[in-house]
RNA sequence: GGUUCGGUAGCUCAGUUGGAUAGAGCAACAGCCUUCUAAGCUGUGGGUCUUGGGUUCGAAUCCCAACCGAAUCACCA
């Protein structure tokens, strides 16, 4: 039971007690005690005033008393205005962290029983990924990592966008420009390469429709006249239509772009347990049409196309099957939902996906609980805010895109100098450096990406390297360090550290009473970041307990304490910091090492 | 125009089931390494929480309106 709930159980009995009034729990506020009052928690006492009827500083001083009095862990208090301040004895403190101390895996919750799918990811296989993708790929597999802490099954998939008139754009550039290059012959990464292609379709196709407008045709007219556009429609229709050799090249270039996303992801440290490819979805969803159609809820045009009418729910009319009968995103989307629930039956599923997607999911949630799906309202859309330069927005076609493998490469450089610069690491070997370079790099990226808000859109200036002090993930990978560091020394002086140290009666220090009351959070940390579905809350709690570890570090001597049974204490204390911040560390995918 | 989201220190961000004097980091300035790792610690300066109303013992937080910004409203994905 947290301190909070214990307060509030207690303050209802004397309530009851005092006024014989029955009151409910909802109705009690609790906070943690402001650093200026003394005490550990608040009961804020103006809600109660109607009940005993006399002033704030009268009702707290009463219900104070009759707490001090009748429950042996709280030790004193003091009545601030409408505030009720409360504090707990040192036995408690000493026996909520001896539990702390002594539990398996502080900070896991309890099993649910629930499935959670988490999509996330989903690239485009014609362009390399830049950094929107890294903060998606990192918001993503952080969130189902959060998720199987609070205790539930996850499922992370990627769903690949390996078709469309954006690949096969690609596609043709190669074919007429490429002279045979590959990732091989050329030295470059399959998904750069193809990248290449369609940055040089652009480019050719841009030509194209200048020249057609110089000889007079309409703008409009010549982009769509294009002959490279053109050629590119056609190479689509062939690929419909299983053309061996528009398939074999298709096969090849996002092998390509694969083996380059692979790469990418090894790198992030980032997986999933399943890939979907739109080439064996995109004709999902058709079955459901007819049936919308047959159930009334879709109309049919003369033309052939099918629309949802959502007007009545203040959206447009969506398209859902066009004139010619084929598909489009709507409508595959919606197929993959019921094909996913089906075989899995998902209590959840978390499409991790950009906020300039929100009317999709709006339509896509409304339109599958019309066709009478109670899971329907089990989707949610994790919609996260999108990454600007201080330019603004990245734009491919301006060449103002971060690209990932570039991004991470510089970090990379940027820890490999700042450390060495430190030089404390000179003993060890070169692939020890480069495992701690690589470790450092990645906790400094994800940590400056997850510490956001998911909802916000955030800023990133390339031209300020992301930062190694402060309220960063080298802060904390330096403080866990520290800490190992200690419990190293102490290995080697015999000296114990073992829950045992911990007794009812160890004497604590306000700062060491502080520690604890952090660490007990954890749990409640850790179920509402996950109902909030966001990491963020668990970067702020680490970086809380880092700093307030390292001010304690600062002023308190731990292997130099010559009092025996303090020393163990405190090394049981800080051995437990450590393993909390790995535990909270490894919700980002941030590890910590034992020296840096 | 409709819908959705956002506006907190010079900059990047916390803080919103309504609580006491709104917090960090960066940047600036001033200190602390013969003592457990200075990627650290301490201090100083920096705020009409966009604006105006309302709700109440109490509002950055809830409601209304306005202003500013972003996204979206395709027979694209």
């Amino acid at each position: 039971m947290t301190p909070e709930k214990f307060i509030i159980t207690k303050a209802s009995e004397a309530i009851q007690a005092l006024y014989g009034v029955e009151i409910p729990e909802a109705q009690l506020q609790v906070q943690v005690t402001r650093k200026e009052f003394e005490g550990d928690y608040t009961l804020v006492v103006f809600p109660l005033l109607k009940i005993s009827k006399t002033t704030p500083e009268n009702t707290g001083n009463a219900i104070g008393e009759w707490l001090k009095v009748n429950v042996p862990e709280i030790s004193a208090y003091n009545t601030v205005k409408g505030f009720l301040n409360l504090s707990f004895s040192e036995v408690y403190w000493n026996n909520v962290f001896a539990e702390i101390a002594a539990a398996e895996d502080f900070g896991q919750l309890e099993p649910t029983g629930k499935t959670i799918m988490v999509e996330y990811s989903s690239p485009n296989t014609n362009k390399p990924l830049h950094l929107g993708h890294i903060r998606n790929n990192l918001l993503g597999w952080s969130v189902a990592r959060l998720l199987e802490v609070c205790g539930h099954n996850v499922m992370k998939v990627n769903l690949v966008n390996d078709r469309g008139i954006h690949i096969c754009k690609s596609m043709y550039a190669w074919k007429v420009l490429g002279n045979g290059e590959t990732p091989q012959s050329s030295g470059k990464k399959g998904d750069h390469l193809v990248g290449d292609y369609y940055v040089a379709f652009n480019n050719l196709y841009k030509k194209e429709v200048d020249e057609l407008v110089a000889g007079g045709m309409s703008k409009e007219e010549a982009e769509k006249n294009a002959p490279s556009l053109k050629a590119a429609q056609e190479m689509l229709f062939k690929w419909e239509n299983g053309d061996a050799e528009v398939v074999e090249l298709w096969k090849t270039m996002n092998g390509w772009v694969y083996e380059g996303f692979d790469k990418t992801y090894n790198d992030l440290g980032i997986n999933f347990d399943r890939t979907y490819y739109e080439s064996q979805t995109y004709l999902f969803g058709k079955a459901l049409v007819q049936k919308g159609l047959e159930a009334g809820i879709f109309e049919k045009q003369e033309d052939g196309s099918v629309w949802c009418d959502l007007t009545a729910d203040g959206l447009d009319r969506k398209l859902l099957l066009r004139g010619d009968g084929t598909s489009v995103y709507m409508t595959q989307d919606l197929g993959t939902a019921e094909q996913r629930f089906a075989e899995y039956s998902l209590d959840e599923h978390i499409y991790v996906v950009g906020n300039e997607q929100n009317y999709h999911f709006q339509v896509l949630k409304l339109i599958l609980g019309k066709l009478g799906f109670d899971w329907a309202d089990s989707i949610y859309h994790l919609s996260y805010g999108m990454v600007e330069l201080p330019e603004g927005k990245m734009k491919s076609r301006e060449g103002t895109v971060v690209d990932a493998d570039d991004l991470i490469a510089d970090m990379y450089n940027t820890a490999k100098e700042t450390s060495l610069e430190l030089g404390k690491i000179d003993n060890l070997s070169e692939e020890e450096q480069d495992a701690l370079f690589k470790m450092i790099s990645l906790g400094a990226l994800k940590y400056f990406i997850l510490k956001v808000d998911p909802r916000k859109t955030m800023l990133f200036d390339p031209k300020e390297s992301i930062d190694f002090n402060g309220n960063t993930g080298p802060f904390i990978q330096y403080t866990h360090a520290r800490i190992k560091s200690i419990l190293r020394k102490a290995d080697e002086k015999g000296v114990a550290h073992t829950v045992d140290a911990v007794k009812p009666d160890s004497e604590l220090t306000p700062k060491e009473v502080r520690i604890i009351k952090i660490l007990n959070t954890f749990p409640a940390k850790v179920a509402e970041a996950g109902a909030a579905h966001s990491p963020a809350v668990i970067a702020n709690f680490a970086y809380e307990l880092a700093k307030e570890f390292n001010q304690y570090y600062h002023d308190t001597p731990i292997l130099r304490e010559e009092n025996q049974a303090l020393l163990q204490y405190r090394l049981v204390l800080v051995e437990t910091i450590a393993k909390v911040l790995c535990k909270a560390m490894s919700i980002l995918g941030i590890n910590l090492p034992e020296r840096m």
